[in-house]
DNA sequence: GACGTACTACGATGTCTATCGTACAAGGCG
DNA sequence: CGCCTTGTACGATAGACATCGTAGTACGTC
């Protein structure tokens, strides 16, 4: 069945729009170690990195399990590039919602890794 | 021996020393939408508020679950004041800990509530 | 078309969590 | 002292979640 929709490349993948993005989600989302290291990277690089960068402690299929929720929380954007799976952080919706808040957990995630690494 | 505890009223609370307070278990704390109502009900009256102050559509058996999810993040401090216990928000250390962190989440949480509210 | 890479889908599992109900403790008040 | 108000403790329960393993799909390359 490849007659399905190819449009850019084939598969797309359900993102919540900009208005349905809910504060407890994206709270619940960044509450998670793994996930707020992923964001913390992608917000370093500023630029897209396929999942296969990340070199998280878990099975692919727990990785998976993990950008989906950021995905479905509105935090990150996901399309296919080939095979690859590229995230990107979608700063600008969040900071249209919630200006300051993605700011404020980097910022707050950066100086708790600062204190827990030096001290 | 039993003299020792009992300075204000008798019974304590074991609250998290301000260097023990983990980012992910605030954001985890914030996540729930009842904790995230107490928390900003509280930063509104900017005073101590008893336990029964708040009317939760929930049993005092979940409200007290609740409350004490808030303490042991560290959200919150908790004293007796007699039968009453007394909640406010530990704005000093959070503030010092994760600067703008609670501003952000507050003023996000009030944006969300006036759209979902007005829309 | 065959193969490898990148990621997914599904089922299982153990843990955590939000909720309840009932029984209990601590403190104020008549 | 009895009684009420306030909140706790404990047990139960249903749902969510983080994790895994295996099998499978989509895409690029040879």
């Amino acid at each position: 069945m490849t007659t399905a929709a190819s449009a850019a490349s084939g598969r797309d993948l359900p993102h919540p729009a900009r208005e349905e993005i809910r504060l407890e989600s994206v709270l619940h989302a960044l509450s998670d170690p793994m996930r707020l290291q992923v964001v913390r990277e992608l917000a370093a690089e500023s630029d897209e990195l396929s999942c296969s960068h990340f070199d998280l402690p878990v099975t692919k299929s727990t990785t998976t399990h993990h950008f989906r929720v950021l995905r479905e929380s509105g935090v990150i954007r996901q399309i296919y590039r080939g095979t690859a799976k590229m995230n990107a952080l979608r700063s600008d919706d969040l900071d249209d919602l919630f200006p300051g808040l993605l700011d404020s957990v980097l910022g707050a995630a950066a100086r708790q890794a600062a204190r827990l690494g030096s001290g």
